[in-house]
DNA sequence: ATCCCGGACT
DNA sequence: AGTCCGGGAT
């Protein structure tokens, strides 16, 4: 990548906070730098929208204030709020990274110990020392990648660790914190994927809408009746019979579901 | 009805 | 490189 200017650099700080100043979104998790809050709102991030968000963040801190009530939480509690939001595999993620933090004693602090938890990768370790503890360091994730190839200071074949580098340059000094809240409000709001033509990097599922719908079913159904026979989801689900099966193997590979005998039940 | 969107795991 | 979910846009 070439050289990119400090001029150019304050210039596009400038432009983006003042845009900020006057549009900036009022969203529940920005009202707190908990580490505990801001990792379960970037969870939530990684897969769902904003506007999906907003409920089922204040419903999942209503129901697990701190890290030791989610530790300690049985799975059906936890995947039960969770159901709705879509990849269920993270909620028991969410979980786990919470029972090994209670173990460490203390919060992570670091982006090579954080990335060692469960469901934290390299976008989400940054974020959340960015937005709890508003660490000098960049972070990009789609939106932030659509932004520096609409600004030109990436291209789309621009690879992560790039972007990453390039990012960290345009990093406005000690507001960490407020740049990357104005840069994802200015991503989703202004430089939106549908305005730029810029296209996402990740690629979809190829499972189809119907079972996925069907393994959705399943888990929700699940968090309220335990030990339950095929026969009995088959029927109280409704799904067709010679599905049921692959369905079900999947969800157990997934971590999501155990069969024990011939009952299925969530985890633990 | 069909296409689009998204970070991390394996 | 392939896989994962569910809502919204078109």
């Amino acid at each position: 990548m070439t050289n990119i200017s400090e001029k150019n650099i304050r210039n596009f700080q400038e432009k983006i906070f003042a845009w900020w100043m006057e549009n900036k979104r009022s969203l529940p998790w920005r009202e707190t730098t908990d580490p505990y809050y801001i990792l379960i709102a970037e969870i939530m991030l990684q897969q769902t929208q904003v506007n999906r968000s907003i409920e089922k963040y204040l419903e999942f801190i209503e129901e697990f204030p701190s890290l030791e009530k989610l530790a300690s939480a049985p799975i059906s509690s936890v995947l039960k709020i969770w159901s709705g939001l879509g990849y269920n595999r993270r909620a028991l993620w969410l979980q786990e990274a919470a029972k090994q933090i209670v173990e460490l004693k203390e919060f992570p602090k670091t982006q090579e110990e954080l990335q060692k938890l469960k469901g934290i990768g390299p976008y989400t370790s940054r974020s959340i020392l960015i937005f709890a503890f508003n660490y000098e360091i960049a972070t990009v994730d789609t939106n932030i990648r659509r932004i520096l190839i609409a600004e030109k200071f990436a291209e789309e074949e621009t690879k992560e660790k790039e972007l990453f580098i390039i990012a960290q340059k345009l990093l406005p000094k000690g507001r960490a914190r407020d740049w990357h809240n104005a840069l994802m409000d200015y991503g989703s709001l202004v430089l939106t994927a549908a305005k730029t033509g810029i296209k996402p990097k990740t690629t979809n599922s190829e499972k189809s809408k119907e079972s996925r719908r069907y393994r959705g079913l399943i888990v929700k159904y699940l968090t309220s009746y335990s030990k339950v026979k095929k026969e009995q989801i088959v029927k109280d689900c409704n799904i067709p019979e010679e599905k049921v099966n692959d369905i079900l193997l999947g969800l157990i590979a997934d971590g999501l579901v155990v069969k024990i005998k011939k009952n299925y039940t969530l985890p633990e």
